[in-house]
DNA sequence: TATTTTTACGCAACCGGTTGCGTAATTTTT
DNA sequence: AAAAATTACGCAACCGGTTGCGTAAAAATA
């Protein structure tokens, strides 16, 4: 009946039955030209049996894997966890799997997990970028032969495969428009690397939003740093001490906004009043410090669920050489950090 | 040279260089049997010609994935998160990769996870219990084929399998003291389904510190949840408006914990002075609302790597019958929410 | 120089499903 | 009843590496 420590096998079952293991695999899969009977037969002894298809066998043959690989930097991040989220959604209504790996920002584990999961064989690869990734060799095997790649967010246009992202300009644009309009002049702004599309997006943006209000661009005002809680507290220290500080903070992200409020108010700022915050990505963090942080919100997980029927749309129709992008709709949630009184003139709508 | 469409294999190499695939696989895994000489060359060649491994080919034929597979209800908090990373640190110095896999708290999910899983042919499993599961038998298979299968933090008797926690009890006794040192008399608890062992772990021991220092159990003080933000919200909501409220809150999650603050705070309740309120998992938000949180601290990323040490020490040995539980220490961490002015008598040093 | 040992490699089976093609048996058509 | 079509299944190759066993050539030993 059933081998001494190995598995069972469509070979067993075929033994069991009498008949071939193509008979069996077909039966299994509900081919069309195996009698119900016979098809009734085979599934009710591999329940007996307990058999569980090698799905490593099947792949090899079929040259399909039916897996989605994905990279992130980190899966601690609520925008990357409703990522993940979006693409399982999508993947799993179609019967495929989701193969996710961290890069942890490193670009040798991004390399490292590229290769393992071409290795792998998935059948299309979703990836956000590592921080510290410059170079992009590591998917030149995907682009090769032909495997969807598609880039999420974190972006590159070295890179040249199907997008999905925001427009980081225009939400960086509008974060310092809403400062602006709460009545700040002198704005700061936390950033991250400028090799970093999201980051330098953002950054020219609040750059283009100072120069069509006419305000004075002032370097010393603009901070880049791995935008972690301790590195923005670091930052706001050295903005709060200034000879001539701001007045309000606009950061690439929601951690460093959050150590900017604790900071400012540990020392005797009033947030919004001497100084108000804007973040990025509406993070749950931001309505829970006090005061709620204003930020920019992300559809995190439609960006998922977009690069993920991508893939699958491919699945079908092959790889198209022309790759296209997806820009996805930001919008600023307003909360109490930049809630403050304004002058008449300086109230006004912020654009979309 | 290169073949139309599909991708190169070591039969490309083989023909390349006039010697057999034999002698191109065993080149590539620096066999000694294989001269230094053709092994650089091959390797030459296979560098040039741009191979890239087929690990479904290999794994089948080697019967090892060289994969540990994970199911975790939800990646999207940090506890699981810290895990994960524990368990890839230790995977990856061994070569090892990881699948992670979301039951998103539902049976149905985990159930399909596992066959998944165990379809892949993966070398060990590590679990951590979705919230709804009851029945165990969708891990029959990885017992019955002896694969290694352990259990982190949500365990479960009937699944006898290496477990690897905390003394859930032990630190719903400790969580609770502390509160009854602090001066509380009163005390709720917001706990999650009984038959996880974590939550009715916790559960008991604060029954059990409430017997120990003789103070009434009132059944109307225990609530019951899934514990998110909006549920803790209701349940503090009720707490309070009881005839007789508690003054002191020990939740068993932090997000409940949170809420309970927010609620508290905004209906005009003083924490920790008219009410204390302590959470469980030490997650970053408990260290941004304020007060600050006090909870119980966990050690996520050891629990990954011993989880993933013993899965690669059964790689060498092979599966041992008796399994074995590592317990891990937890520690109160006492922040605001419940440092208050308590009583000289009252207060004393929390046992391990 | 003859014999033994070592080196370096190839043959062919194998891992466990899948699939194009062929065919005996049965059913339908004329 | 003979011919054509359909049904239900098996054969054998295949996916791409891996591995036990065998062996010719080179090196070491006697």
């Amino acid at each position: 009946m059933k081998k001494n420590n190995k598995s069972i096998t469509i070979y067993d079952i075929a033994e069991e039955l009498k008949v071939s293991p193509t008979t069996v695999s077909r039966a299994l899969n509900d081919h069309q030209s195996i009698s119900e009977e016979t098809t009734r037969s085979v599934k009710k002894v591999a329940r007996k049996m307990g058999y569980r298809p090698n799905s490593v066998a099947s792949n090899l043959r079929k040259s399909k894997t039916n897996t989605i690989g994905v990279i992130v930097p980190l899966i601690n991040r609520p925008f990357i966890a409703s990522l993940i989220s979006g693409i399982e959604d999508t993947a799993s209504q179609s019967d495929y799997n989701v193969i996710i790996s961290q890069s942890y920002d490193s670009y040798k584990k991004e390399v490292a997990t590229a290769h393992s999961l071409y290795s792998s064989r998935v059948d299309g690869l979703i990836v956000s970028l590592a921080m510290e990734t410059r170079k992009y060799d590591h998917f030149q095997a995907f682009l090769e032969n032909k495997i969807p790649l598609i880039s999420v967010d974190r972006i590159a246009p070295e890179l040249e495969t199907d997008c999905v992202a925001i427009d980081n300009h225009a939400a960086g644009f509008k974060a310092t428009e809403h400062l602006i309009a709460m009545g700040c002049r002198r704005i700061a702004h936390l950033g991250g690397a400028q090799h970093r599309n999201i980051y330098r997006g953002r950054q020219q943006g609040y750059l283009d939003a100072l120069k069509k209000h006419g305000l004075p661009i002032d370097e010393r005002l603009v901070v880049h740093s791995k935008l972690s809680m301790e590195e923005g507290k670091e930052s706001t220290k050295y903005l709060l001490n200034l000879p001539n500080p701001p007045d309000g903070i606009f950061s690439a992200n929601d951690s460093a906004a959050v150590s900017a409020i604790q900071y400012a108010k540990h020392n005797g700022w009033h947030v919004p009043q001497d100084l108000a915050i804007i973040g990025f990505n509406d993070d749950p963090i931001s309505s829970i410090i006090e005061p709620q942080l204003t930020t920019i919100s992300h559809p995190a997980f439609d960006m998922g669920k977009i690069a993920a029927q991508q893939i699958l749309r491919y699945q079908d129709y092959g790889h198209v050489v022309q790759s296209q992008t997806t820009v996805l709709k930001t919008e600023v949630i307003v909360r109490a950090s930049t809630r403050r009184n304004v002058t008449a003139s300086a109230t006004h709508r912020n654009s979309a």
